[in-house]
DNA sequence: GACGGTCCTTCCGGCCAATGGAAGGTAAGT
DNA sequence: ACTTACCTTCCATTGGCCGGAAGGACCGTC
């Protein structure tokens, strides 16, 4: 055992988690692993510096004092200040719902996204990570993405509703007309009723250094547009990112 | 002392800062009041968990695992949602750089931001505070807020820019005249070339929850046409704000 | 090429702070 | 009144933390 006092309280932040924003003091103990005693104890050394916060129900979350914190990290900093304007001018010209992501290792990484009144109600949201082979910005992410990883993902193609691709043949031969047509789309893949579209951006070199995509409820009737207003906005984003700039993100 | 290892080891996070995104392990340990030795220790062990990332340049930056926790945090998660589409519509209307803040303690907490291509450049970040009697959002909130909040801030109104208001006598004539006409104004107050206008944004029971802000390079011209979109959207956001979403935001 | 500076990394024995079982208190459900 | 589940406090034991010191890497400067 001998885990260190440090790494059990990281363990205790580690509890939380998009399905968990919220958790008594005995449900971190069990996901943490530790003894109840000693998560208390831990626990309220974190609430007393504002890691963590308490809500009248009794419950904790993650404080103000982490967010702060988090809003530091140089996630893709450079890139998303580069390309906020862009996704605004995208969300006005389509007013769907816009996504900006990164890949991260074999999971698509949400960078940014906007979202307006009447889109339709989608899964993702900034900082969430979904699987490439069901959503738009994934399946071009992963056309460009390295063999090895595209090896790995086509192994563990899991089904999440009625149309997502699932045969690696099927999901192959989609992959080189994305890199041959230029742009990736989807269609109820991974929420139904969800549709979309998404673009390569490309940085100061032309490799792929992110996505651009926009989820509508249909796609038939004006696909051309959509690909003409993001491949607009990706060059645009292109464009912006210098080396300078871009040194920033890391892996 | 007799400081916990956890606490020393939450220190070091809390070295970072706006100011202080990238530091060298000495450094940190420096501003940590640490000894060397012992904040390699724990910093070794917070880089090992993700919470801190290393530059190539040997220095440390907040890690992407304290990014994706800071993103779990409900500070005014239910007022940042209900608002967004609001902001982008104003910005669609507006093109010019649109803000959503609380008041936190004295200061202006930034809690949402859109900025285009063409915006004036500005201090504000999400995350960050402000002083509230040189910013428009400021004005409004403290206009609306409880008497000694306003008596505190008003005994430190330092100078920012040459336009900053630093009488009392004439800050509290503009709250008047804030709460009587609806919007507040600024005029080059905290950055050079920039001018702003906000409104209130009240809740269900009709108090003021937050401010909403467009910054501009030029007021005169058009500052009916400005408050209007403001109030309209300010509105709008005040309508989804139902008691269930708001609950979740945090002192 | 020796020197002064700043940085990072590793080591290890003394000592003190973290540990966690146990006991007590609260609250809700049956 | 019993049961279950939660939170909080206490304290004797002990094993992990502490941090001075030593060593190494990497600049620039003389």
């Amino acid at each position: 055992m001998s885990t260190s006092v440090t790494s059990r309280a990281l363990d205790l932040l580690g509890a939380f988690g998009p399905e968990h924003r919220a958790l008594t003091l005995s449900s971190l103990a069990r996901r943490a692993g530790l003894p109840l005693a000693t998560a208390h104890r831990l626990v309220a050394e974190l609430h007393r510096w504002g890691a963590l916060a308490r809500l009248d129900t009794g419950e904790y979350v993650i404080g103000r004092r982490l967010w702060d914190l988090g809003l530091l990290a140089p996630v893709q900093a450079g890139l998303r200040q580069a390309a906020s304007p862009f996704l605004h001018d995208l969300y006005g010209a389509t007013l769907a719902t816009v996504h900006l992501a990164v890949r991260d290792e074999l999971e698509v990484l949400y960078i940014d996204r906007i979202s307006g009144h009447a889109s339709v109600p989608v899964v993702s949201k900034v900082g969430s990570r979904l699987p490439m082979h069901a959503t738009g910005v994934g399946k071009v992410l992963l056309a460009h993405a390295p063999e090895p990883v595209r090896g790995e993902v086509l192994q563990r193609l899991h089904r999440v509703t009625p149309y997502t691709v699932t045969q690696p043949a099927r999901l192959l031969e989609q992959l080189r007309r994305v890199r041959a047509e230029g742009f990736a789309t989807t269609g109820e893949e991974m929420s139904p009723g969800a549709c979309s579209v998404a673009v390569p951006v490309r940085g100061p070199d032309g490799e792929v250094v992110a996505a651009l995509g926009i989820v509508v409820p249909d796609l038939r009737r004006e696909r051309a547009r959509l690909v003409a207003a993001l491949r607009v906005a990706a060059q645009g984003i292109g464009r912006v990112l210098t080396s300078a700039q871009w040194k920033q993100g890391l892996a």
